[in-house]
DNA sequence: GCCATTTTCTTGACTCGTTCAAGAAAGATG
DNA sequence: CATCTTTCTTGAACGAGTCAAGAAAATGGC
């Protein structure tokens, strides 16, 4: 198994104790860009029958905290998480059927950009999200 | 009343009816910016006691379908509200305390950014959240 | 001004995504 | 292999927001 070697690997680099649930969630999160929570528990469950949606959820945050994943959160929808992490990429999303793509950061590395006048902010971050129609949904009445 | 004078012109420039509820949440989201439904539902019913929770969320539903507030809604936080509109600036947000300022675009109008790759959208806004530790915040511990 | 029509508000139940808490199971450490 | 932590399972709970039905109120024609 590849790709859960590869997780397992990404675990240790970290400092993390490598458990059958951390290792599939990882291996899901990298097969799935932009899943919601609850698709992840379904994906995990397909090898993993047992695992339960808290223990998902545990991993998920103790992953986001250890930076192996990126979680996003448009407004309206539920809480995504991504396995392309330290670029500082930006995100497209369709207003009608959520769809979400990756754009590469035109600027370079985080934060891409500086706010005009930052009111003392230390800024560690700037999250841009492009919000539009996709394609298929432009085409549409 | 001048303030609510103003909400009620504001209602009828976009052609909704004007109710009592409608003009105390208009008033509050201009007194109050950033704020979270709950807390304009305290507000409100300081003027207007026996308004409905319900009420606040169709109302608030309406005035940012009509374009008269924008609804915004940092990751981790509750939807929040705020009557600048149509200028397309952005914000700045404390990971620590949850502060929120606004920051003038430096660019101009909506969209004021383009991605580098737009993968057939069409894109119709860049949303741009500022992350970091608002002054107060990064000189504690 | 008043009545009819349509919209909006009240009430109260309910959903969804997420978190909390307690104990059981499973990694890590020596 | 035994111990000690950490992590997982189970099941309840929570907050923000929505749904649905009927009551109240704003608009527009008379």
């Amino acid at each position: 198994m590849p790709v859960t070697g590869e997780a397992e690997r990404a675990l240790r680099g970290v400092a993390l104790r490598v458990t059958r649930p951390r290792v599939a969630v990882l291996a899901e999160v990298h097969a799935h860009p932009h899943a919601t929570t609850d698709a992840l528990i379904q994906l995990v469950r397909q090898h993993l029958p047992t695992v339960s949606h808290q223990a998902v959820y545990d991993v998920l945050r103790v992953l986001t905290n250890a930076g192996l994943v990126r979680r996003i959160e448009p407004s309206g929808s539920a809480a995504r998480y991504e396995a392309r992490v330290g670029d500082n990429h930006h995100h497209l999303v369709c207003r009608a059927c959520g769809t979400i793509v990756d754009v590469d950061c035109a600027v370079g590395e985080a934060p891409c950009l500086v706010p005009a006048e930052d009111h003392g902010f230390a800024v560690d971050e700037a999250e841009v999200i492009y919000w539009g129609r996709c394609a298929a949904c432009a085409a549409l009445p």
